[in-house]
DNA sequence: TCCGGCTATGACAACGTTATCTCATCAGCC
DNA sequence: GGCTGATGAGATAACGTTGTCATAGCCGGA
C-alpha cells in the first residue's frame, strides 16, 4: 500500500529540495546545499572549510557567505570517517578532586574552542584491570588524535604503552615517570616546597612539620625534596618524625596534624601538600583547642577555592591547574606528535594561616 | 614513477590483508574483518552488534567470538553517519561550583558508560548572544541524540526554543520555568527549605536569618517558600529585614552573614542557601568573634565537600546531585523524547554548626 | 613554439557503518 | 498443496565528508 516503486528509486533516496528557496528545513543543511548555493564544486567548499591552499578570494567569499546564509555546520562523523583527523582530543583522568578536574577541564576546553577541537573527557581507575583496554577502546571508537593524561595516571606504564603502539600524539600533565617519553606540562615541584619551606623558615619556624601526598603522584616525593632542599639550605637538619604520610584529602590531613601534634616536641608549622590535607590540619588544631596562626602555622598547596573559605584563609601554593591545563592541549594542537616541554610558574600567596612562632615556645630546645 | 596504474584501481584502495592471518596490525579491525573472520555477513554482525532481531544463537556466538578475538571497537563516527544515532548526549552547563559540575558528570557519565554512550560536555554563558547559535552547532556538528541542561540554563526561553525547533530529546535539571514542557529530575526544594527551617526551629530559634541564592535561578525562590511555610506553621512571624539576598558563593555569604549581624536584633540562626555562602556565614562570625554553634547556629544547603571541611562542619540539606544526573541522563536514554519527571529525596544532615540558642539572650523581647 | 611547473578547480572514489530491499526457509493453516 | 506470516541472512545503496587524480589556465625560460 504504502508501498511505491519506481524503477530507480531504491535505498534512502532522499533528494534534496532543489532551486534555491527552501533550506531552512528541518533538514541539516550539507555542504552539497552549501555547493549549489555558492555555486561551485562540493570540493572547493571543503578547501575553503579546511583552509587549504589554492582558493581564489573570489570563490573563498562565495562560500563563506553560502555557509553563513545556510547556517551551515560540517558533520564532524563525516569528517573523521572520510579523512584521517577527528577534531577530537581525548582528556583522561583518575582525580577525586572536583576541583582540580574542573579547572583542567576549563583550560583543556578553552583552547579546544579556540581550535575548533572537542575535548571527550575519561574518568578511569588506574587500578582497574580494564584501564589499558578502556583507554584502547576509546580511541578506536572516537579516533581521537591526541590525548592529555593527569596524574596519576600519566605513570601507569602499560597506558602509556598501549598509547606508544598507537602512536597517538600524547601530553602529560606533571608526569612522573618517562619524563622524555612523551610532550608534558608541569610546575617545578621542588622549588614549589622550597619557597613554602624557606618562607616559613623565615618567619622563624625551626620545627616544620611536612605532610606529604599520596605515594601514586610523583609530585608527592618532589615536594619532599623540595622541604629538604630548603631545611639544608637554612642549616637546619632534617627530622623523619616531622614528615607524616597522607593521601591528598582531609581526613589524612587531619589525621596526620593530630600525630604531629602529639609529638615530645610538636612543630610549630605544618606544610600540607594539598589545601585538602591542610583544612584537615585546621579542623583537628581546631578540636584540640590550638589556635591558628598564633600556636601553629598552617600551609597548604595548590590554591584551591577551598584555600579561601576555610578560616583562616590558607597560605599556600598557587598551582596554575587551569593554565596546566590550556597548555597541554596547546602543546598537542600545535606540536602534535612533535615531543615538547613546557613549564609554568608557581606562586607562594600568603594569607591568614601563617605568622612567626610564638616567642620562647617552653619545650623548644634545639639550637 | 611511483604512480601505478591499472585501470580499475583509483581512489583510495587499501584492499584489506586478506587470508586470516595477520589481523594485529596497525590497521584497525572493521566490520568487514570480523564479518570474514566469523564467516558471515556484514549486516549480519551489524545486527548482532545494535542487538537486533532475527539472528541466530548460532550467528550471534560466531561474531561475538570474532569480535573478541579481533579487539574490534566500531567507529562512531561512521555509526553515526550510516544511522540516525550517534551516541552521544550533551551536558549543557553554565555553573561555576566545581563540586556541583564534577558530581553532575560523575552521574552523567556512569548513565552512559552502561549504555555505551558519550558524554560530550559543553559549558556556557547564559548571557552570551551567541549562546542559541553555540547550541545549534554543537547539535548539528555532533549529531547529540539528546541534551541535558542544568540550572540556570535551564530558563533560558530562547536556548530552550531552538531546541523544541530541532525536536531533540531534553531532559532539564531543576528547571524553573516551563516545567512540564520537558523531562526533569529535581528535588522538593520547598520541602527541603521548609525541613530546615523547622529543625532550626525545633532546636529553639526564633529569629532566623536566610541568605537567598542567585536570582538566575529558581530554587532560590523555592527556598524562600519553603522557609516562609516552616516559620508559618510555627506561628512565627515573617520579617523581610531577616532575608538577604546572595549569589551562592562564600563571599556573598559573608556580607550577608555581617549585614544580618549587625541588625539591632540579630538572628541566632542563619540559613544559607548553599554551603558556599554558609561556610562566608562561617568565615564572618569568626571575623567578628561571634561563636558557633554558641552563639550562633548556621546551616547550609547542598551538602557539598565543603561542608565537612570547614570548621565546624556544617549542618546542611544533602542535595543528591551526581543522583540527578544519573537520572537525568536515564530519562534521556530510557524515554526519549517522551516526557518524563522524576523527584529525587534530599536530606537533612545535622553537623556541629547548630545547637539550641542560648537560653535568655538579652533583647529578645519577642514572644 | 613548446615544455615544465605552479595555481585553481572539479569529478569521483572511499571512509565504515546502517537502512532498505530481496530472497530463502519453515511452520501453520485452510 | 499452495498460501500466509514469521524468521533468518545477504546485496546494495546511502550517509556527508575528504583524498586522489585529472585538467585547464597561466607564466617564464629554452
Amino acid at each position: 500500500m504504502v508501498n511505491r516503486r519506481d524503477g530507480e528509486m531504491r535505498g534512502r533516496d532522499r533528494d534534496l529540495p532543489a532551486g534555491d528557496g527552501a533550506f531552512a528545513r528541518m533538514t541539516r543543511a550539507t555542504i552539497k546545499d552549501v555547493s549549489r548555493v555558492a555555486g561551485v564544486s562540493i570540493k572547493t567548499v571543503s578547501r575553503v572549510l579546511n583552509k587549504e591552499r589554492y582558493v581564489s578570494d573570489d570563490m573563498r567569499q562565495k562560500v563563506e557567505e553560502a555557509v553563513a546564509r545556510l547556517n551551515y555546520h560540517p558533520s564532524l562523523a563525516a569528517r573523521t570517517l572520510a579523512g584521517r583527523r577527528s577534531f577530537q582530543i581525548g582528556l583522561i583522568h583518575d582525580n577525586p578532586s572536583p576541583y582540580y578536574i574542573f579547572n583542567m577541564q576549563a583550560g583543556v576546553g578553552q583552547r579546544c574552542r579556540e581550535a575548533d577541537f572537542r575535548m571527550i573527557v575519561q574518568p578511569c581507575d588506574i587500578n582497574s584491570p580494564g584501564l589499558v583496554d578502556d583507554i584502547g577502546a576509546l580511541i578506536d571508537q572516537a579516533q581521537l588524535d591526541g590525548i592529555i593524561m593527569t596524574p596519576p595516571v600519566t605513570d601507569v606504564g602499560t597506558a602509556l604503552a598501549e598509547l606508544f603502539r598507537r602512536k597517538i600524539p600524547v601530553v602529560r600533565v606533571q608526569p612522573g615517570t618517562d619524563l622524555t617519553a612523551t610532550s608534558a606540562v608541569y610546575i617545578d615541584n621542588v622549588q614549589a616546597a622550597d619557597d613554602m619551606t624557606a618562607y616559613l623558615i623565615s618567619l622563624g619556624h625551626r620545627r616544620i612539620g611536612l605532610v606529604t601526598g599520596h605515594a601514586n603522584y610523583f609530585a608527592s616525593g618532589q615536594r619532599l625534596t623540595g622541604y629538604r632542599q630548603a631545611l639544608q639550605r637554612a642549616g637546619i637538619g632534617f627530622d623523619a618524625s616531622l614528615v607524616f604520610p597522607g593521601q591528598f584529602d582531609f581526613q589524612s590531613g587531619a589525621a596526620a596534624a593530630e600525630a604531629l601534634l602529639a609529638l615530645d616536641e610538636p612543630p610549630t608549622a605544618i606544610f600540607a601538600s594539598s589545601d585538602d590535607m591542610a583544612a584537615g590540619v585546621l579542623a583537628a588544631a581546631h578540636r584540640i583547642g590550638i589556635s591558628v596562626p598564633d600556636q601553629l602555622s598552617v600551609a597548604g598547596f595548590d590554591d584551591t577555592d577551598l584555600a579561601q573559605v576555610v578560616w583562616p584563609a590558607l597560605t599556600t601554593i598557587r598551582q596554575p591547574i587551569r593554565d596546566l591545563g590550556y597548555a597541554a592541549a596547546d602543546l598537542l594542537l600545535e606540536f602534535g606528535e612533535t615531543i615538547e616541554r613546557r613549564q609554568l610558574p608557581h606562586e607562594l600567596i600568603v594569607r591568614g594561616s601563617t605568622a612567626p612562632p610564638r616567642p620562647m615556645d617552653p619545650g623548644s630546645s634545639r639550637g
